[in-house]
DNA sequence: TTATATAATGTAATCGATTACACAATTCTA
DNA sequence: TAGAATTGTGTAATCGATTACATTATATAA
């Protein structure tokens, strides 16, 4: 009587068995007609609502999915999230989010935790400083799809879904040259991760293409700040030949150059064009709005999770390593719009 | 062998029952000091982990908390999420999180899916149309620990985490007050929910104990909003006596406002010093840094988690009621510091 | 009319743990 | 040294579903 009603407690009430309420319930062709709408009258009577951790363990499919972030305020990071939870919630599908701290070690735990819950995928974006990649042997092994978005590593097996960091930058330095720029800075964050030596490749790739040369002076590392942005924006100021344009791979530090500028003297866009990565909601709140390479973290959540229903519904046990990058989008600005 | 391993499949190996490899693995008394060794060194060697379906089935417990907001991108959710998460994850909770897009009909559906989940609590932030509160009587009678934060409504056996919005808004005012602004506007979003109710309280509290007359027609009705802030403070200007400070329960509305201002001839703080409520993150970026009240969203996070381990924890079958009230912080910045 | 499909339902195993109860072997008590 | 207490394991039920394999009753075929 008390706790929720179970398929017995339907069964006994008709004087059935659990085993033809379950067929009635999953309409089952073997089960009459009578008896199906007398079972499923019932069920709503009492209000009966399937166990989903019986089923489970049943069935070995949780119903739940893992999805790892570094941070999950993080403004890409929560729209990726909300992304996937808007794809997966309609097909029944539960998000289970961690985060990393950017730490390889949580991240470990955090994987494990994920496979003892029997989760049916993962989609994560790698934690900074993970490099081993030991942790997703054995959601592999276990044939659970498993699916990196923007932070990834190659690893076989693996599906990924990213954007086209190379094109993005690509697009943004072409966009400056347009603007009449012709000594380009580029800020970086850590050309060792993938992404941001994608985004180097592009900026070089578009001078090449316009014949401007590459000056090292001119690429600088930094970490994603705005009291960094303000201080490697001094530095480039003070040399020789300094830019008339900055292409940051980060919108603080973009927004730190703009600051330090401007309250030195500088006009933006007129001395120096300013162009942003990420499209942080705060570019295009400022007075001067920022220019900036949009990542399109709504359709980058929705893909992954796409590509996760692809894979847990396809049965046979080959593994798909599905590789999607999306298209960046520049949101052009007033800070590198010289009208 | 394939698939994982079992306590069935370590009983076999060492030719005892699974019933002693459980008891081993869960340290019971009754087992010999040397079986235990045993068993817990084959576990590990055979990478055994237990099925957390099969406990969650067997114990009536899921390890799941559900966390529901109307959008996990906007960064107030956001980072309340994250406040839960770092607080459960670490005592092996998962946390579902789910969005109701403000509906409440998605809402209904999201309490029944969490109840099928059987998950263990449910954290949430009503969406902004819930009216009806039926759906959570289900929770409330399974005896699952139910916890509202920030957006609430009255409803027995209930706990909830908020933060004074009277006090924020009190704070606000006085502090405008002591700038020396004594036509001070007051920009809404709805009274008729709670939150803007008590902050429209707060702010005329703060007028009577200044002996500053309340006038209806500085307080305004509007979407969060960046255009509906600058329709609106073109209209409070536009007053016989236009205020000399705005108010506003809403950053975007506030900062429309400040738009308006400048592009108008009006200096901010000089003319009209402005106030916003949130402490969105893009308020320290701007030029003119915004004043706003903060809602420590990480803290309320971390509340709510914590007011559910408790009552998760309490076995016996009393219905908890608490009622947590944080404070907000008034974050001091440039719109309205008149040095 | 008898053999044979076919339809509708029941029996019991299963998923992977936990645990009340039973039982044998050993140790203690008087 | 018989009976009681203790120790260490085994047996089997249980959580709430699904499902392979009966089984029975009815319909159809020859």
């Amino acid at each position: 009587m008390k706790g929720k009603p179970t398929i017995y407690d339907i069964a006994k009430k008709l004087n059935i068995t659990a085993a033809t309420v379950s067929r009635a319930l999953n309409n089952n062709p073997r089960i009459s007609q009578a008896t199906k709408e007398l079972v499923l009258k019932t069920a709503k009577d009492m209000n009966y609502e399937p166990n989903k951790l019986a089923l489970a363990l049943k069935k070995g499919k949780s119903n739940n999915i893992g999805v790892v972030v570094p941070y999950i305020n993080r403004n890409f990071f929560s729209s990726v999230i909300r992304g996937i939870e808007e794809e997966l919630f309609p097909k029944g599908y539960n998000v289970i989010i961690s985060q990393t701290h950017e730490s390889a070690e949580r991240e470990v735990d955090i994987i494990n935790n994920l496979l003892n819950a029997q989760v049916e995928g993962i989609i994560i974006s790698l934690a900074k400083f993970t490099k081993n990649t030991k942790h997703f042997e054995q959601v592999l092994k276990k044939n659970i799809p498993l699916i990196f978005f923007d932070r990834y590593q190659e690893m076989g097996g693996v599906s990924s879904v990213t954007i086209d960091d190379y094109q993005g930058s690509y697009d943004a330095t072409i966009h400056l040259i347009e603007q009449g720029c012709d000594r380009i800075a580029h800020l970086t964050v850590d050309p060792t991760l993938s992404i941001y030596k994608h985004r180097l490749e592009g900026y070089q790739q578009a001078l090449i293409d316009h014949s401007i040369p590459f000056r090292e002076e001119l690429v600088v590392k930094l970490k994603s700040d705005m009291e960094e942005g303000k201080r490697v924006a001094e530095n480039l100021m003070a040399l020789e030949n300094p830019p008339n344009a900055i292409f940051s791979t980060s919108d603080y530090g973009a927004l730190g150059a703009i600051k330090w500028l401007q309250t030195n003297g500088y006009k933006v866009p007129e001395d120096v064009c300013v162009v942003g990565f990420s499209n942080e909601p705060f570019t295009q709140f400022l007075d001067l709005s920022m220019s900036s390479v949009d990542q399109v973290p709504l359709e980058m959540g929705k893909m992954a999770a796409q590509v996760f229903l692809e894979q847990v519904n396809d049965g046979n046990n080959v593994k798909i390593e599905k590789k999607v990058v999306l298209s960046p989008s520049l949101i052009i600005r007033q800070s590198s719009t010289k009208k």
